[in-house]
DNA sequence: CTGTTATATTGTAATATATTAATATATTAA
DNA sequence: TTAATATATTAATATATTACAATATAACAG
């Protein structure tokens, strides 16, 4: 079931998490999951400095995961590929589990034993 | 359909990420899919020195990511949650798209527009 | 208790990453 | 051309991460 590859093959699939691996461009790529947006949208919604939008755009952009397509003034970027939106699903999955999990555990260690 | 969430929650949906953000704990992770493991077991499998495999597996354990059993001298480790495996197919699913659109992009260029 | 094997932790140097402020570029309107 | 708006890049700094070597701990055999 799992698939072993290459040392190679598993650098890049790290190098695609780590794109995943900040809170912001998370962030960015839900609101880009309800369809395409401006640079000035994101900075919007993120209430961020708009250099610090930009830079992680260009994160998402330069790992394939987000593509940009100018129309006049305006820089609208949009998910490269739907299964973005499958990954983070599951990895709010694994968070939710996680929670319940200490929850559960919480509950035990309180209830005496 | 996305989960659109609370900062704090997308931090530790990053913490997450991060987790799965190095080619060392990927192939860990991929290892343990087939079952629990010894620490020595997977210093084999990586080839790596000991303490290097001790860190990787502190880090996806403090994380939740892995559990640790002790028998007797020695440590079986495993996955918490088979959802992990899942998530690593999706990734691999999309870096295999992103290798392909990379691909027909390269065959586009050479022969000529 | 001593030695041995398995595993974990810590300090450190090298490297990578994010943030901020400043600056640069692109598009359009006037 | 100039001004205005949208977006991108760069340099400096702060922070985080990794690998490695050395050391520590845990379990057990004798």
């Amino acid at each position: 079931m799992a698939n072993r590859c290459s040392q190679e093959l598993y650098e890049f699939k790290a190098e695609l998490c780590k794109t995943f691996a900040d809170a912001k461009r998370l962030q960015i790529i839900d609101i880009l999951r309800g369809g395409e947006r401006t640079v000035n949208e994101l900075v919007q919604f993120l209430r961020a400095p708009q250099a610090v939008v930009s830079r992680h755009l260009a994160i998402l952009r330069d790992r394939g995961v987000v593509k940009a397509r100018r129309e006049g003034v305006n820089v609208y970027y949009s998910l490269t590929d739907s299964k973005i939106g499958d990954a983070c699903d599951i990895v709010h999955q694994i968070l939710l589990e996680q929670i319940e999990r200490n929850r559960k555990l919480a509950d035990r260690l309180v209830s005496g034993l």
